[in-house]
DNA sequence: AATAATTCCTATTGATTTACTAGGATTTAA
DNA sequence: TTAAATCCTAGTAAATCAATAGGAATTATT
């Protein structure tokens, strides 16, 4: 469950749309110099959101991205799905991401990573970027 | 925190190790096979658990490797943390292997990823290769 | 109508990491 | 003397990651 700079940035992007949620839409050039992100990284990054609904744009001048839903409505988790994938410290012990692994076979071992993905999965999924930002 | 093969495989070869505490040294090629892990790979892990101490080893005919310590004096978080570095999820927030990244701004997040490694951590902290062999 | 500012979209690049493999040197039991 | 093992480093192929490039489409402003 190691983070990309994906996520985090992407959580950068919008914890600060989130403070600035009754200005309209904003563009990338604006969140990349408050947030230190590389523009072009970012809109890559915006894009993907966007197709996740999770922003809505406008494009040409004056145009930009807004949160497309409520900061509470946003767990931590799914932007960090988006961009990552598993949570879970293996895959073989993922729901969402279930691929079969080395460990797989030792239960005792796979138990002690189940309980680590549910309280991982647990904290991201209540934890909402409203709570963050 | 995502684990690596070699995390995989250095757990899966203390565990068979643990499991045969009392039959002297054993050899890459008998765990290589028990355990379904490529055996010039393993050799490669067996040498850097050897360096840690975490294993014994004997060289020629009738050599191999055996644990240098009691199976519940072997933490799961040292084995991982040797082969795949910080338990944390992003760096920022990690006490063994801290460096910058963007989200360390974001107090409020950070926290959030402080309580998953502090988690994270005791779990694999409090349990041992005993515990799981 | 022209221009400037923006999103949209895909391809590419360079660096790093990952999962291995190769092969020689050394040691030791048979 | 030989066979079986560890020791040790280098190399390699593929994947992933972080970032850049650049053109197409859209829209507000002049």
């Amino acid at each position: 469950m190691k983070l990309t700079t994906r996520s985090e940035y992407g959580l950068l992007a919008l914890i600060y749309l989130a403070r600035h949620q009754d200005e309209g839409f904003i563009s990338i050039d604006v969140i990349a110099k408050a947030q230190g992100i590389p523009p072009k990284f970012l809109e890559q990054l915006m894009l993907a959101l966007k197709r996740a609904h999770f922003l809505r744009s406008a494009k040409g001048q004056k145009g930009g991205y807004q949160l497309a839903k409520k900061p509470n409505q946003i767990s931590l988790a799914e932007v960090i799905r988006l961009f990552d994938g598993a949570l879970a410290p293996t895959e073989s012990v993922s729901e969402n991401f279930y691929e079969s692994t080395p460990i797989e076979k030792e239960k005792r071992l796979s138990k002690v990573f189940k309980e680590i993905r549910d309280h991982v999965s647990n904290k991201l999924e209540k934890t909402t970027i409203a709570d963050v930002a």
